[in-house]
DNA sequence: AGCCGTCTGTGATCGTCATCACACAGCGGG
DNA sequence: CCCGCTGTGTGATGACGATCACAGACGGCT
């Protein structure tokens, strides 16, 4: 467990999976709250996220929603269901006016079978995020709640820069209910953390805001147990 | 969250890629407890196993070790590590006497560049691997033990086939220790569930060994909450 | 302005599960 | 053959976190 462990889909070595997107796939805008497929459908289209964010999540037991991941610009969702003919592992919401380019599942194996290089690139990406949720089954299954909030906060910094994050404050701009979400804990228990943290000076919070001022004591948080 | 959650690697799609290791990879057996790599090392051979089982487990937060996944006959473990060029993610350590086969991760990077198919073969076995992965996160942050018992009992049962078992009868050769840390539950708890499995007739235990009896019941065990 | 819906912050309670602490049962080796 | 090791089965206790229950705050909308 050597890396962060929020679910956001790294755009990591994607950047040719981006270029097939922009290259042959059709663009569009979408609301925010809007959904781009659910939960079990047997869809099948592959999309990047060109500017906004969108939001994986699942139901869980006793009704229970997790947010798996925050795809930011640059970040690739939807292929899973493409390569293995399964059903949508996750429901992709919109949070906000979002950009997203589309293909269609059998135009993205064509593609990968004809270009190596861009096979390769569907790989990594695919291995980052595997990875990544490796991380977060053994955050979830060994660390307390405080460890993980700081974790995922740190993650989200810098991963997803807000616009009004400059050199010295990171503006995380997720409200406490997804952060929950995304953490597997309740909103009340996180929105303690939040608090623990902000009287310790680290961070201060708004309505759907979090600001982090303090970024080596945050990751000071993630590391002790 | 659409299928059972154990770690599991699956065969499934892997049979081109297991044609690959064959081919070019190099045999070799391994004793019980031997390990092949471990968590953090910078090697990035890739491994098929060909017969016996291979745990790979992480160290989580408080020393609590996790089992992440444990691969049977025709599973690939190892790819991440060479897609990436991160470290180990976990340790790998046959279970048993095991029997297997593994190429260099640049020999793998190559014959993935040279051969399409191979490579839609490592995509789609990816695939299935996160898809799981997430199923597992999905189960350890919403489910309560007792259910996610169950739910690996039956992926344990009707993945790794005990030669023991028959058409009624599905035994499962894991000791308690390991089950719990593929629950991610303490191992106490696990024992407890298995109790009353036992008392309601739908298991019998013994040392380092689960019998499953009523597979149906079992299966309404997983899915009741 | 005034209202309403969403978001935040916190107390109280209660259940699940981790931890500690043993007793005991098989199995292998000296 | 007996000892020790590994694995199993259970009780007691305590802590972490989910759930319930509100109060207040901020923003958007008419």
């Amino acid at each position: 467990m050597t890396q962060t462990s929020t679910g956001i889909v790294g755009p990591a070595a994607a950047h040719t999976v981006a270029a097939l997107l922009r290259a042959r796939g059709h663009r569009r805008t979408v609301a925010a709250s809007e959904v781009l497929f659910h939960e079990g459908d047997m869809s099948n289209r592959v999309f990047g996220c060109v500017s906004g964010r969108v939001r994986l999540v699942v139901s869980g037991a006793a009704g229970r929603e997790l947010v798996l991941a925050v795809c930011g610009p640059g970040d690739i969702f939807g292929d899973v269901s493409s390569l293995d003919g399964g059903g949508r592992t996750a429901t992709a919401v919109a949070m906000e006016p979002t950009e997203v380019v589309e293909i269609s599942g059998a135009d993205y194996i064509d593609a990968v079978r004809a270009d190596p290089e861009l096979a390769l690139a569907a790989l990594r990406s695919l291995a980052g995020r595997l990875r990544r949720a490796n991380d977060r089954i053994c955050a979830g299954e060994t660390e307390p709640v405080a460890k993980r909030v700081a974790r995922v906060l740190l993650d989200l910094a810098q991963r997803c820069p807000s616009p009004s994050s400059d050199g010295s404050v990171w503006v995380v701009s997720v409200n406490q209910t997804d952060l929950a979400e995304l953490l597997g804990a309740s909103r009340e228990a996180t929105a303690r953390v939040l608090a623990d943290l902000r009287r310790a000076g680290v961070i201060t919070t708004a309505r759907s805001r979090t600001v982090v001022h303090d970024r080596d004591a945050l990751a000071s948080h993630a590391r002790r147990c």
